[in-house]
DNA sequence: GCCGTTTTCGGCCCGACTGTTTTCAGTCG
């Protein structure tokens, strides 16, 4: 027998539902087994220290005995019994937009079609168009979603949409008609990854709006426009991103906001909360079941303050346990005003854009109160990076630079690689006459966990080092990074006072926000950075602050909120 | 299938849009 780990379970009760579902189960007996699972993903204890499943909420008797066979027979007689029944074909094929489980089961049940391949046979020979409930259209749409499925990713990096989000806002800005509008979604939520973009707009004029959105630039498809809403594909080169927009009314614009920000888990708990004082959430306000009125806000704090809570940022709305932990208490989070430093950067030093002139002018105009300059090391060559006298040479231009600055302080710094072979890029005699010393692993991703374990341990060591930059090295979306064991790396950082960095690039945001709460929880010292190789990457801070309160990042646990005198003496106490 | 000091039965979050219909089911978020 196979021990199946947690994921496994969590993986065969979503397959158990998708089978009911296509075999056209009771919905709610469907969503019982999502729940269920979603319920045991939510708890964050491993599957050996549950040892009741039934009484975590969601999960009841049925499910808590599918769970239960699954763990100690290592299968589940119910989902052996869906297997043999449906062919493992039809689960893709709910991914398909346009087809859920009723459509499938017919599909299967009148024609026969067992998979992608027998669905594209039944499309071309015109069968499906004839079934009742199908259509021309239908057939049409079915056959093109084929053809596109697995040209596309399904879910699109952070980093790539920012742009295009930041295309469609200044279009917006130019729009007639328009009162008001913002980003919704898992964008508003910081995540790393999203499905598509949605928008909210506030209007009075929803169908001269409406107009000069379907007439925008860059349009590849309108895939839905009604009254109140309208979807598009915007394409730019070979992206292609899908935007919804949501056309309301100026009152109506906070409860739309909330509801489309999600996550779908924090509404539906904000909704039982609503229907135990009597009350019904929708997009378009909060309806009193007594009198049949409908509350509207003027803002997100005064729509939870109405639930006896406080303002819930968008980055925690997961529906695990924010709900309640937000009636009692605010919460410290990290603010991007409570920001006084930006410590990672480049320069035409080593492969930044910009010279340190001008990342200076802009750190001060960002209302920084001081930073450091960490341009990189010598091993990195394709970066140019600083032999030993390069860098004594730019370290006395910037005490120069310093001098001239009264209101304001340059730290001398470096972004200095982990060798392969586990040595430092500099001598101990250099390094003592830096300010911020970083070490990085930029080569040999491909140790093994041990091996690159040792390296960071030796970094982590030196006295002079201040700070881990991204952590695991990862790229979302193109790379994994080294391998990392988070936790020991964690208890490390705590243990020698080495800073962790939460990298604010949105390609790399490393530490992730489930590691940033734990370095937290371990006590461990974190500085949120940009690493700007250009001056318009400053600008990345506020994406590094977010992630960092996915990861219920408190202010005192940021260095870079601190005063650089408060910072220079943490770092001291290590040398 | 899950849940419950108003309920052990009868609800389950709610609404928009599309493509099929000829008043609505299915899908989606």
């Amino acid at each position: 027998m196979t021990k199946l780990n947690k994921k496994d379970i969590i993986n065969a009760l979503e397959s158990i539902a998708v089978y009911l579902e296509i075999k056209g189960e009771n919905s709610f007996k469907v969503s019982a087994y999502r729940k269920a699972a979603n319920a045991l993903e939510r708890d964050e204890r491993p599957l050996d220290k549950i040892d009741d499943p039934a009484k975590l909420p969601g999960i009841g008797k049925g499910t808590a005995t599918v769970i239960q066979e699954l763990t100690t027979t290592g299968e589940s007689s119910l989902l052996n019994e869906l297997r043999k029944e449906l062919p493992p074909g039809l689960l893709p094929l709910l991914k398909l937009p346009g087809l859920g489980g009723k459509k499938i089961g017919k599909l299967y049940n009148e024609l026969d079609v067992v998979d992608a391949e027998s669905l594209r046979k039944a499309c071309e020979e015109k069968r499906v168009q004839v079934l009742p409930g199908f259509g021309e259209k239908t057939e049409e749409k079915i056959l093109a979603a084929l053809n596109a499925s697995g040209k596309r990713p399904e879910r699109l990096p952070l980093a790539v949409v920012i742009p295009v989000a930041e295309v469609i806002i200044d279009r917006l800005k130019e729009m007639n008609g328009i009162e008001q509008f913002d980003i919704a979604g898992s964008f508003r939520r910081t995540m790393e990854t999203v499905k598509d973009l949605d928008f909210i707009i506030a209007t009075d004029d929803p169908t001269g709006v409406g107009e000069q959105l379907v007439s925008m630039a860059n349009i590849a498809a309108v895939s839905g426009h009604g009254e109140t809403k309208i979807s598009m594909e915007l394409q730019f080169d070979d992206l292609v991103v899908p935007v919804d927009f949501r056309l309301v009314k100026k009152h109506e614009f906070v409860t739309t906001l909330h509801h489309f920000t999600g996550s779908k888990e924090h509404n539906v708990a904000m909704r039982q909360r609503a229907k135990e004082k009597g009350e019904k959430i929708s997009e378009y306000g909060v309806e009193i079941e007594e009198t049949g009125k409908i509350a509207t806000f003027d803002s997100e704090k005064s729509f939870f303050h109405h639930f006896g809570l406080h303002e819930i940022p968008p980055q925690v709305r997961e529906g695990k346990d924010e709900i309640t932990l937000f009636e009692q208490q605010d919460y410290p989070f990290i603010d991007v005003q409570d920001i006084r430093a930006d410590l990672h950067m480049h320069t035409t030093w080593s492969d930044g854009a910009d010279s340190i002139e001008d990342m200076v002018e802009a750190c001060r105009r960002l209302g920084y109160e001081y930073m450091a300059i960490t341009d990189h090391s010598r091993y990195l060559r394709v970066a140019n990076g600083l032999s030993p006298d390069r860098l004594k040479r730019q370290h006395d231009h910037i005490r120069t630079l310093n001098e001239q600055l009264p209101d304001f302080t340059i730290f001398t710094g470096v972004e200095m690689d982990i060798l392969p072979d586990g040595t430092l890029d500099y001598e101990d005699d250099l390094l003592k006459e830096i300010d911020f010393v970083i070490a990085s692993i930029h080569s040999a991703f491909q140790q093994n966990k041990e091996t690159i374990m040792k390296r960071l341990q030796t970094a982590m060591e030196n006295p002079y080092v201040a700070m881990v930059a991204h952590p695991t090295g990862r790229v979302i979306g193109r790379r994994d990074g080294y391998p990392v064991d988070m936790e020991k790396l964690i208890k490390m950082a705590a243990e020698t006072d080495t800073i962790l960095e939460l990298n604010a690039n949105p390609n790399r945001l490393d530490l992730s926000a489930e590691w940033v709460k734990a370095a937290q929880a371990a006590g461990a010292a974190i500085a949120i950075n940009t690493d700007a190789h250009r001056l318009d990457w400053l600008r990345h801070m506020s994406v590094g602050v977010k992630t960092g309160i996915r990861g219920w990042l408190k202010k005192q646990t940021v260095v870079n909120t601190w005063s650089a005198e408060k910072l220079r003496k943490f770092l001291q106490q290590k040398r």
